[in-house]
RNA sequence: GCGUGGGUAGUCUAGCGGUAGGACGUUGGCCUUCCAAGCCUACGACGCGGGUUCAACUCCCGCCCCACGCACCA
């Protein structure tokens, strides 16, 4: 159990996280990473790749740029979907969106005006606040996009990309030729998003600037399923909270193939699974801290067909919070890019004409490693970090028990050989017990100690973190062991 | 953005209109044969800006930042 402070402070005290630009008093919605953060970012970064990746031979990592012009954003729908006129009471300051409240008043949708247009409507309309009945002040615009002004004139107008997918779209063709016209096709991008937020929360749950891992999966929706390895997921219950639940702690246990009979494609039904096992088997989420909560139509975005939440149960941010998500955005994104730009989007593949569909597997890279640290805090009479070892920023510390008698020497010499295939850490300051307790702090799986009985040739001990039993292993086996016992393939003490 | 509470070393915290104290951590040393031991040593803070005052960390104003609630989150 841990609170967001503990969470916090250990982030900061031990190099994962902290608030940006501290020094001139803080920026609200930007965190920098430390050392161990960063550590312990690029390993999860790395296995989300080996991961979803490996789902396929066709799926590679690309990268494209943070900023986009207004083109493509007009033509995935940001620049009007994620611009809102607000319109703020004089009396009560209550904030309303300009277009929701003449959709109140005249039940019709009205998009794409300018806020004089709005202002002459509102009047026209005699709407006051909902909430108090004051007059409104005057519509403003606000965009969820971060504007640029590019270039000397400053006409070029453009955004910081709010979401990584569109790079993967407007290389669709690009690469969907330079992979030798193959669908499925996967393009991945782990990068850089903004978002301007209204009110950025709980540290790096919601950040104005962020990190996205994306997976795009292009596809034929007459053929995806047939080729897909489904029995390989059958015999597993897959996590969900129905729409209508989302508000309730819990989630049921559901087996693929009725999922499948609840109307969703066996092909999604798939995927999820799929995001499940990496939750649940490579970053060792407890079962019932992870879960899959469906958005109905009212909360999903337009284009979205299918959307799920991937959660994860986080005691510092007050229950199951979104750390990602599996959208099927259908042919919406490349048909909206090929009206705009008059390139065509349409490929042929295995005899039939198409504009591919998108399955996005879609995931916060902060999230994710904030929801790590809270699961992984754990605290009795020392801090442990309970990561899994593939994750913690340091695999391997290299002590000597005692500062004399040729221990740190040797301790030392052991620390460079195995730095050859570690991320190993020498420590030889303060007690045996103290270097212990600052490892347990860092999510250290294994920490081996020189002492006297290694001088004589009798081999090292080797502790483990979550247990703090030690066991015994001679230099010339410790290497291999370590890496068994980092990768799993050996129980500690078997 | 609105409301409530808050901001003192790296972390946690005491305090006062007049020299800012502690604990833990960190540094260096002594000691030490396995889990933050002990002794010595050193480093280290009043979020920012303005005002009132002989004097402001303390009172007042503005701003920034944080948590929580509301709103927002295509």
């Amino acid at each position: 159990m841990a609170s967001y402070d503990d969470v916090m402070s250990l982030s900061v005290r031990r190099g994962f996280l902290w608030p940006a630009v501290d020094l001139y008093g803080g920026f609200a919605g930007f965190y920098d990473y430390g050392h161990n953060g960063f550590l312990m970012r690029r390993r999860w970064e790395d296995l989300w790749t080996e991961t979803f990746l490996g789902l396929s031979d066709n799926y590679y990592l690309i990268d494209t740029t943070t900023i986009l012009p207004e083109a493509p954003l007009k033509a995935s729908g940001h620049v009007d979907h994620f611009s809102d006129l607000l319109v703020t009471c004089t009396r009560c300051g209550e904030s309303y969106r300009g277009d929701q409240l003449l959709e109140g008043a005249t039940h019709e949708e009205h998009e794409g005006l300018t806020p004089a247009e709005l202002d002459a409507r509102i009047r026209e309309l005699k709407i006051r606040c909902p909430n108090c009945k004051g007059e409104l002040g005057p519509a403003r615009p606000f965009n969820m996009m971060f504007p640029l002004d590019v270039g000397p004139t400053g006409k070029d107008r453009a955004y910081l990309r709010p979401e990584t997918a569109q790079g993967v779209y407007l290389n669709f063709r690009r690469e969907f030729e330079a992979l030798r016209r193959k669908l499925p096709m996967g393009l991945a991008i782990v990068g850089r998003a903004y978002r301007n937020e209204i009110s950025p929360r709980q540290g790096a749950y919601r950040m104005r600037e962020f990190l996205q891992a994306e997976l795009q999966i292009f596809f034929d929706p007459a053929t995806f399923g047939a080729g897909l390895p489904f029995d390989a997921i059958a015999s597993a219950p897959v996590r969900i909270a129905w729409a209508a639940e989302k508000n309730q702690p819990g989630a049921h246990e559901i087996f693929p193939k009725d999922l499948v009979a609840s109307d969703l494609p066996p092909w999604y039904v798939y995927h999820l699974a799929a995001v499940q096992r990496f939750y649940l088997d490579r970053l060792r989420v407890p079962r019932d801290a992870f879960r899959f909560a469906e958005l109905d139509e009212k909360e999903r975005a337009f284009y979205n067909r299918i959307h799920f939440d991937i959660q994860v149960k986080q005691e510092s941010l007050g229950g199951f919070k979104e750390v990602g998500g599996v959208h099927y955005r259908t042919d919406h994104d490349l048909k909206g890019h090929e009206a705009m730009s008059h390139a065509k989007q349409s490929v042929t593949f295995d005899g039939s004409r198409l504009i591919p569909h998108v399955l996005e597997l879609s995931f916060g890279v902060d999230r994710n490693v904030w929801a790590l640290l809270d699961l992984s805090y754990s605290k009795g009479e020392r801090i442990v970090l309970r990561l899994p070892p593939r994750l913690a920023p340091v695999s391997v510390g290299v002590f000597p028990l005692v500062n004399k008698d040729g221990l740190p020497e040797k301790a030392e010499a052991l620390h460079v050989s195995l730095r050859k295939r570690f991320a190993a850490f020498y420590d030889d300051s303060g007690s045996i017990g103290r270097r212990y307790a600052r490892m347990d702090e860092i999510g250290t799986p294994f920490t081996v100690t020189v002492d006297h009985e290694s001088l004589e040739g009798k081999g090292v001990t080797v502790r483990e973190r979550d247990s703090q039993k030690q066991i015994r292993l001679t230099e010339s086996e410790l290497a291999d062991t370590l890496t068994q016992l980092l990768a799993g393939d050996k129980t500690f003490g078997a």
